[in-house]
DNA sequence: CGGCAGCTTATTGTATACAAATAGGCTAGG
DNA sequence: CCTAGCCTATTTGTATACAATAAGCTGCCG
């Protein structure tokens, strides 16, 4: 990723995830070129690789907005996760090599750690967390399914879930790896995918619970 | 898809399936530029949707090359197809509007008709089959499965399967829809999904067999 | 008062020039 | 003869200017 071009992916991702862009509002280039310091040229490319993302639309006349989500977008987005990253556990279960069994078990380590503490550091856990699944990810060996599933889990909504989670989830979801690494240790691609599926829509139910308390509370 | 934009991409499209640019080899963007009459600027933007669509792959100093296809990458392709179809078959079976459900019935009669003659008219049943395929798509109603399934089914060995169709494998994808509308009918999503599911199986078989046959003429 | 035509302005598309990076060859030294 | 390192030629990245297009507005006419 050359730089200005990087740069402005980053800064303009960021302006959607955090809010800074409302959802359904208009974007234009030259605005964003301003706020990124770099011409117009890089900010198209990062508007084609976030509409890819699903996180910039466009009007048939060619315009950019941000997109916005429905409840039931979100949840679609959790159904396909679910299912494309079933398949990556189904396929590295037969795949994955000793190294990188032994590198899932450690950043599973650091996830408990993370989360064993009076506060747990969400952000730690976060970093393990894609750690742990692009690791999968790779020793499924697609790159077909890589590209689909990249698509996916750099959304909003999922980016957003694990804000939410609540001592439980957190370590119901380190409890959920150490299944798949059971799982991979037998190389069982069915035992593998089944809680693969299972945990990615655990995930769904407590984004969707922390969601529709949150609105509950903002009513 | 702006003019020369979109241009730039149907030329490419084109020499990369044709076969016109081999597989493997680099292509640069002045020189597409000069081929295609545009300037780099669309050319580049015609590349970037071509990467997605994982037709070109890009070196790690980011020069584009025609990406080549593996037996086993392309088992991954239809294996992949083969699940997303699944799950637009499963979606549009409680969503398809009658209207929908009388235009799949009108293709399949087109579709049955192409093959019906003495010679099979391939493009018609091409066509045909990829409007019945996208309106299950349309009636499935969710733009992620679509955005991920569209960087599938433009693919060059997708498309070159029905090349290879022999009138048996024809006619059997003609029934297999016929079925698909039964399931359809009956707003049954679990029939839907497994006969798209075993629909596309099927077409993987039929083009590895050709390919394979292929290959040994080649010999 | 409503609607449409034409203009004005905002926004995206394209071309071109130049800057940066890098691949591949060439020379010099061992 | 082989290798290291530079150097050039190729290729991609970025900025900017201009062209095309679409949205919004204003004023005229029914």
């Amino acid at each position: 990723m050359s730089r200005a071009s990087g740069h402005a992916y980053t800064v303009i991702r960021g302006m959607i995830l955090s809010g800074e862009l409302p959802t359904g509002s208009q974007v234009s280039e030259e605005a964003l070129a301003l706020r990124c310091g770099v011409s117009r040229t890089p900010v198209r490319d990062a508007l084609r690789r976030l509409e890819s993302d699903l996180l910039i639309r466009r009007s048939e006349s060619q315009r950019s907005f941000v997109a916005d989500w429905s409840d039931d977008d979100i949840e679609d987005a959790f159904e396909l996760r679910s299912m494309l990253e079933a398949q990556a556990a189904r396929r590295a279960a037969t795949r994955i090599a000793p190294a990188q069994l032994e590198a899932l078990r450690h950043h599973n380590r650091l996830i408990g750690a993370a989360i064993a503490g009076e506060k747990p550091d969400i952000p730690a856990f976060l970093d393990h967390n894609r750690d742990f699944h692009e690791i999968i990810l790779t020793a499924a060996g697609s790159s077909r399914l890589a590209s689909l599933l990249t698509r996916l889990i750099e959304q909003p909504v999922v980016w957003r879930t694990a804000q939410n989670y609540d001592r439980e989830n957190l370590q119901r979801s380190h409890h959920e790896h150490e299944e798949l690494l059971a799982a991979f240790a037998r190389k069982d691609p069915a035992w593998a995918a089944s809680i693969m599926a299972g945990h990615i829509r655990r995930a769904y139910y407590a984004y969707r619970d922390a969601y529709s308390a949150q609105r509950t509370a903002a009513e």
